[in-house]
DNA sequence: AGGGTAACAGACTGAAAAGTCTGTTTACCC
DNA sequence: GGGTAAACAGACTTTTCAGTCTGTTACCCT
């Protein structure tokens, strides 16, 4: 039973420098003796736990890369009330941590969305499969968030739902050039303004 | 005479499908023999005309990366009265073109954004030059449409910009899942109400 | 204790890819 | 029309990298 802890934990560890490493250079620039070297490990260990860098890198999107923004992304807005309020925290709070990154790489599933695009369709679900599970959330959210009054009737969830992510890939992905402090106060001021339109207007 | 044009055609014949291989597959992922053998053309040929990959690609964004952004999204808005309106028409036709490829690949711009950040400081920078002469004449639209009363002076007007240029990074990359029409379609109708905060309101 | 298997080490292979170099063709000039 | 340099061809070199294979260590079970 040993020994069925210590193969997890390689493996954990194996993953979760490769996710990191990956999302630094990017998966075709990174070669697996990059993140070997990174953990002091041979190939040996390395193929003796995974077939080849392709099953390794979807093991790694299935397991940290979804549970990753899962937990930034969808979890502090799934069943809460005030969806509007809520989706502009966790907006905010994930771009805050992106902010204090010394070195910011963008948005981690945009980025493989992109690189992947047109060449590997596989891995291309598995990643677009994260972002379905993102849409349907927050459209859940917003039509929740009629029901409880907090979002007016007539907006059309899905289109606030792409609106939202399109805006959210962008933002990550212009706030990789340095100056994210000011992006990202420009980009919640003006999600709050966009805000106003959706929110239930109490009649006069 | 002669000669100079054939050098400068032969050259413009490299940039053009070196762009659109590396839209296509990355640069990282394209070999210059990728690039050759769709141009018929050997490797002596290259190396006489380029110094270097590197090089080479730095040529293609000043030259035509540069252009076509310029012409796509900056130019149909620049000096144009009624703003709001042109953003959104134009936009939307950029989203057309990307709609009707058989096989999107996203935001030419902002993939490269995306595959050199933290690798090529010296092509980032050329590559958010494109992106700041965007920004710029976004803002100088929005301010000229507060002057001709299009635009209501309370806006924020970099605010706006960037918040544009984000969601149309965003829904561009979104679209190479496939089902772009519908994105567009729900991108351009949050887009309009989102300007409908933003312009001018007459006195009642 | 010792056999056996899981876990790992690291040299090796083959393919790809950037860049070089030498040779060949093409076009221009007198 | 022959000399000259530009324009191009393509074999070659060197490096990098995914994946293999053989050997070694650590742990477990009886």
């Amino acid at each position: 039973m040993e020994k069925q802890l210590k193969r997890m934990a390689t493996m954990q560890r194996i993953q979760t420098t490769g996710l990191e490493v990956f999302y630094q250079k990017g998966y075709f620039n990174t070669s697996i003796d990059d993140i070997l070297k990174e953990l002091s490990l041979s190939k040996g260990a390395f193929y003796y736990h995974f077939q080849s860098k392709e099953e390794y890198f979807i093991s790694i999107v299935q397991n940290l890369l979804f549970r990753k923004v899962y937990s930034t992304l969808i979890e502090p807005i799934e069943g809460q009330e005030d969806p509007l309020n809520k989706i502009v925290v966790c907006f905010d709070s994930a771009l805050e941590t992106a902010e204090h990154n010394f070195l910011d790489y963008g948005f981690v599933l945009s980025n493989f969305i992109t690189e992947f695009n047109g060449k590997n369709p596989d891995i291309m679900n598995y990643l677009q499969d994260i972002l379905k599970v993102w849409e349907v959330n927050l459209v859940t959210a917003l039509q929740k968030g009629k029901s409880d009054g907090y979002v007016n009737r007539h907006v059309d969830s899905e289109a606030v739902a792409t609106y939202l992510i399109s805006s959210y890939i962008g933002i990550r992905t212009l706030m990789v050039e340095g100056n994210s402090k000011m992006l990202r106060y420009k980009y919640i001021q003006q999600l709050r303004q966009y805000f106003r339109l959706i929110e239930h207007k109490e009649p006069a």
